[in-house]
DNA sequence: GTTCCCCGCGCG
DNA sequence: AAAGCGCGCGGGGAAC
């Protein structure tokens, strides 16, 4: 356990199973990294403090990677919600654990918390790190464990979870390898040469200009969505919103550059020049992931976009030279992760050894590959009208344990109640204002508007919890998958001095490491010599993950994978 | 002047 | 083609 002790210094307290303190240590915190790598060497204990983040970059920097902890804030906020749990009392009473994520952590101090070694950790906002508080809450959580209807299943998300944060900070620190060079040619293809500051690329301005003829509205703004719905309106083209689908429907010589405007525009704001200035350095995009930041378990990112990189900016994630990228996504996994959680056996049939949605076309239940696409995502997240909703009969028919499963969470959410995901992690209980205005919607005096209003909003939380237990339990095996994965990649052999990628520092420009996650899909950047061992490793892991997950299941996990210096466009 | 919300669109 | 779930971000413009 690490925590903050008097005088400045930081402790380590040795503890065993039960509790009991074995011994302890302490430390200035600026040799912090000696002490912990030292200890990690000798036992690789599982770290127990206040907060990865907190703590695990700055030991990050100095070169000490750690194999295992126990987040403290993370766990807390799994157990504090989780059904499985028969006495979080004391956790609920722990509030200053409860803390959100650093919301609102300035971009700029991440460089410098990467690479200074400023003896006073940066600590969450609330969060405690003082060793006996630390201590206090670790003794809670175990009690809380201890109380779970399934503590072993309950422990593997927490350990999951805890060593999510540790890929997290990882991947910050590593960085993804980018090609600046690539990334400008694909802003200048599409967009013209940089700009001066305050002014459009060439061919934006050419765009907007026709956008502004056609339109008959030379000084129109395009960028303003209510000055441009007006203008659309007085040229005749009956729109609600200015949104591209509903734009596309419609006839008008405006519409087909205004629609190239938009692209141009997205691409220009979001992922431009200004993008590449700020958020990629020395050849590495460094994004920050906020693990567990989606309430169903999944990571969140904050500053930089990481799970947004558009498409056709993929190919500027190239490997550094004599190094490959190995990417690797899995196919269909919320299906997947559903027909294994319900035991479906026909769906589990359907996704054998093949793409999924082919499966269901085979078995007869739709004529085409996309009907199959459209009704099963209906299918998870509550799609009722259009083609879904045409295809979700037909699937409940054919996947009945599946569709029980979802639709008994939908059932649940309606209701008012909670639901949990496969290893444990519970949605959040409806505020008390839902609450109360289903009651008053159900009682005598309620208008027919009120009514109306309470069962679209009870439907709209039925589709959250539908969804919520297979996207949380996909989220579980992912980070299952990669938990694995970055203890074989950490074995892997160190490559010789001159086949080392040196952006990335010393800790990661050893040996194969992973460089990006997006919910189901990773990128590991790995010397050549050992791009088909991670291969190797990535496929081993993913059954890993469902033998882990699903013990005595069927069910596959099968993956694209690719080797390649240069991300694909896909 | 700053803050907050909505819109629109990128990702899974 | 979007829909039905989960997000983050930039820009505009209203609210403060």
């Amino acid at each position: 356990m690490l925590g903050r002790a008097a005088g400045g210094r930081t402790l380590v307290r040795f503890l065993a199973a039960d509790g009991a303190v074995l011994s302890e240590e302490s430390c200035e915190a600026t040799v912090l990294h000696a002490l912990v790598g030292r200890l990690e060497q000798e036992s690789a204990p599982r770290w127990v403090w206040s907060d990865a983040t907190a703590w695990y970059p700055r030991l990050l920097a100095a070169g000490v990677t750690l194999s295992r902890c126990h987040d403290l804030r993370l766990v807390h906020r799994i157990l504090r919600h989780s059904d499985l749990v028969t006495v979080p009392g004391p956790l609920r009473a722990a509030t200053e654990w409860d803390t959100p994520l650093e919301p609102e952590e300035p971009r700029r101090e991440l460089g410098a918390t990467l690479f200074d070694l400023d003896p006073q950790p940066s600590r969450s906002p609330g969060v405690p790190d003082g060793i006996e508080e630390t201590c206090a809450e670790l003794t809670r959580q175990q009690a809380a464990i201890a109380s779970a209807e399934d503590p072993a299943r309950l422990r593997l998300l927490l350990a999951a979870e805890s060593a999510g944060a540790l890929i997290a900070a990882e991947l910050q620190a590593a960085g993804i390898p980018w090609d600046v060079a690539e990334h400008d040619r694909i802003l200048t293809d599409a967009l013209g040469p940089r700009p001066g500051a305050g002014s459009l690329p060439a061919q934006m301005v050419e765009v907007a200009a026709e956008v502004r003829s056609a339109l008959g509205d030379p000084l129109l703004s395009l960028d303003s969505p209510p000055k441009l719905l007006r203008a659309l309106h007085r040229a005749g083209i009956d729109v609600a919103s200015t949104s591209q689908w509903e734009l596309q429907e419609k006839e008008h010589p405006a519409i087909e550059p205004l629609l190239r405007y938009k692209k141009m525009s997205r691409l220009l704001t979001a992922n431009g020049w200004a993008w590449l200035d700020e958020w990629v350095h020395e050849g590495r995009y460094r994004p920050v992931y906020v693990p567990g930041g989606v309430v169903t378990g999944r990571w969140a990112s904050s500053g930089g976009g990481a799970l947004q990189i558009p498409r056709r900016l993929r190919p500027a994630l190239r490997a550094d030279p004599g190094w490959l990228l190995v990417s690797a996504d899995v196919s269909q996994l919320e299906p997947r992760v559903l027909a294994a959680m319900s035991s479906d056996h026909t769906m589990i049939e359907a996704g054998a050894g093949r793409d999924l949605y082919s499966g269901i076309v085979e078995a007869g239940v739709v004529a085409t590959r996309q009907e199959a696409k459209i009704g099963v995502l209906g299918a998870l997240y509550g799609g009722t009208t259009g083609d879904s909703g045409r295809v979700v009969p037909r699937l409940r028919r054919t996947f009945p344990a599946a569709m029980a499963l979802v639709d008994g969470a939908a059932a649940t959410g309606e209701r008012g109640g909670t639901v949990t995901t496969w290893l444990g992690r519970s949605s959040p209980a409806p505020d008390p204002g839902w609450v109360q205005a289903q009651r008053a919607a159900n009682g005598p005096d309620a208008g027919p508007g009120e009514q109306e209003r309470a069962r679209r909003s009870a439907r709209d939380r039925g589709r959250f919890t539908r969804n919520f237990v297979v996207q949380g339990t996909a989220a579980e095996w992912a980070l299952s998958w990669m938990a694995a994965l970055r203890l074989r990649l950490a074995q892997f052999p160190e490559v010789a001095a001159d086949e080392r990628a040196d952006p990335s520092g010393p800790v990661f420009s050893r040996r194969a490491h992973l460089a990006f996650f997006l919910h189901d899909e990773v990128i590991v950047h790995a010397p050549a010599a050992q791009a088909e061992a991670a291969a190797a490793a990535i496929r081993e892991c993913a059954d890993a993950a469902g033998r882990l997950l699903f013990p005595g299941s069927p069910i596959d996990f099968p993956l694209d994978l690719a080797i390649t210096e240069r991300s694909a466009e896909k």
